[in-house]
DNA sequence: CTATAACTCTCAA
DNA sequence: CTAACGTTGAGAGTTATAG
């Protein structure tokens, strides 16, 4: 039988901008989305002043300017950066892993006899706070999903646990009373839509779920939920992976910073979200066959007013030539515009993705991009990789890019920058 | 009719 | 001063369409 941990770091980007900006250490701090939208973390702080999870930040910034809560905007740069010193330190604990996201990894534990897991998991835990001064919480099981549970048990520190929660350590009727004290919804996969319908059947609590009917929650709900039920009972059904499997379509959008009405930025605004899509497919060695567009007006706007626009085009051959990429995405945005509106977003979709080097070399297959192409694409990235994002582009961009998202409250990228290194200056 | 494509819904971080 | 509310990806299930 398999045994999983998963690690999960606590108030992760909250607990980033905490740890380089020592003024910011016991003060309630928040982290806003992309374009300072809501709040996507909290640190324990502003937890404890019951700031909820996904409030606008333009609602909530008055309360927060008069309890003193500090808002950063987010710093992906500086959270990728932290996440992979944090799977490496992992790493070393079990060579077995997945790296589930940007602050959460599944480790195969089943070498671990299970007397040590737990003293194991605390190693771990100690050493992560050590090395990198990021505190981690760590739940065990015999499946993932439990796994999850246990974790969600060590942050609350449920039952005892202090960081660490092993469900083999609880004897069955303790984890019996401790499923019934945990609501449906926290459960992996019980979202905001399935936890009221099983509420409202008298399914309130994970243990309910737990001892629910598998094959009569398949025909009333789905085989995803059954699945659930299956793993809540201690049978894994879902398997490490371990490898990182190729994306199937690379999708890259954002909010402007401002509203925007010409057709000129939106083009750059595309060509931009085009050049990042392309480098993340010629990351992963695809090709794409499909291209997509999309246009729209704010989310909360009136109907007469309100816009949204796709369009799509095939590519063949496929390609990830930036270029090609870039005067097809053009095409799409033109025929999609419509003068007077406020437009509030654009994306791209790269879809229909095939491998550039297929294992058998298919006869029929359109040739693939020209090695001119696949040469000035490695320089581009090259270049890129060397100087920063953005060093090298195509003039479509644009140089003012009047669109970029606002991050007003941007912390220095202080692992990835020399110039976000804070300077200690001598007296 | 079936097989597949296209689209919608749900979930997660 | 005002108005303002994230992004990316997967998978299952459903509906439309082609043959």
């Amino acid at each position: 039988m398999p045994t999983f941990a998963l690690v999960d770091c606590n108030n992760f980007f909250a607990s980033c901008e905490q740890l380089f900006d020592p003024r910011l250490r016991g003060v309630p701090v928040v982290v806003l989305s992309n374009n300072d939208g809501c709040i996507v973390a909290r640190s324990a702080e502003a937890k404890a002043l019951g700031v909820p999870m996904g409030l606008p930040w333009f609602k909530a910034r008055e309360a927060a300017r008069r309890h003193g809560i500090v808002a950063r905007s987010s710093n992906y740069a500086l959270y990728a950066d932290m996440s992979n010193r944090v799977v490496e330190v992992l790493a070393n604990f079990a060579p077995d892993y997945e790296v589930y996201s940007i602050d959460e990894s599944f480790l195969a534990f089943d070498s671990i006899a299970p007397a040590e897991r737990s003293t194991h998991a605390a190693a771990l835990r100690e050493r992560v706070r050590h090395w990198l001064g990021l505190s981690v919480c760590i739940g065990i099981g015999p499946s993932k999903t439990l796994a999850k549970l246990a974790n969600h048990c060590a942050k609350k520190q449920l039952a005892g646990a202090d960081g660490v929660c092993d469900f083999a350590d609880l004897s069955r009727t303790a984890l019996d009373a401790l499923l019934a004290r945990i609501p449906v919804g926290e459960v992996w996969g019980v979202g905001r839509r399935l936890a009221p319908r099983l509420e409202a059947e008298g399914i309130g609590s994970v243990r309910d779920l737990r001892d629910a009917d598998p094959g009569r929650l398949a025909r009333r709900y789905s085989v995803v939920l059954e699945r659930t039920v299956r793993e809540l009972r201690g049978s894994s059904c879902l398997q490490l992976d371990e490898m990182a499997q190729a994306r199937q379509q690379i999708l890259r959008s954002r909010s402007f910073g401002t509203r925007i009405y010409d057709l000129s930025s939106l083009r750059e605004a595309v060509s931009h979200h085009v050049a990042h899509a392309a480098e993340a497919l010629r990351r992963q060695g695809s090709l794409a066959g499909m291209l997509a567009v999309c246009l729209r007006t704010g989310m909360h706007e009136p109907d007469p007013s309100r816009y949204i626009g796709h369009q799509s085009l095939p590519l063949c051959p496929p390609t990830d030539d930036t270029r090609t990429l870039t005067v097809a995405a053009a095409h799409l945005t033109q025929r999609l515009y419509r003068p007077g509106y406020a437009y509030a977003k654009a994306g791209v979709l790269l879809s229909d993705l095939t491998a550039r080097h297929p294992l058998q070399a298919d006869l029929f297959a359109a040739p693939g991009p020209s090695p001119d192409s696949q040469r000035l694409m490695q320089a581009l990235d090259g270049i890129n990789a060397r100087w920063g994002r953005g060093t090298l582009r195509l003039a479509a961009e644009g140089t003012t890019q009047g669109w970029q998202m606002k991050r007003a409250l941007l912390s220095p990228r202080y692992t990835t920058d020399w110039a976000g290194l804070p300077v200690v200056r001598a007296v």
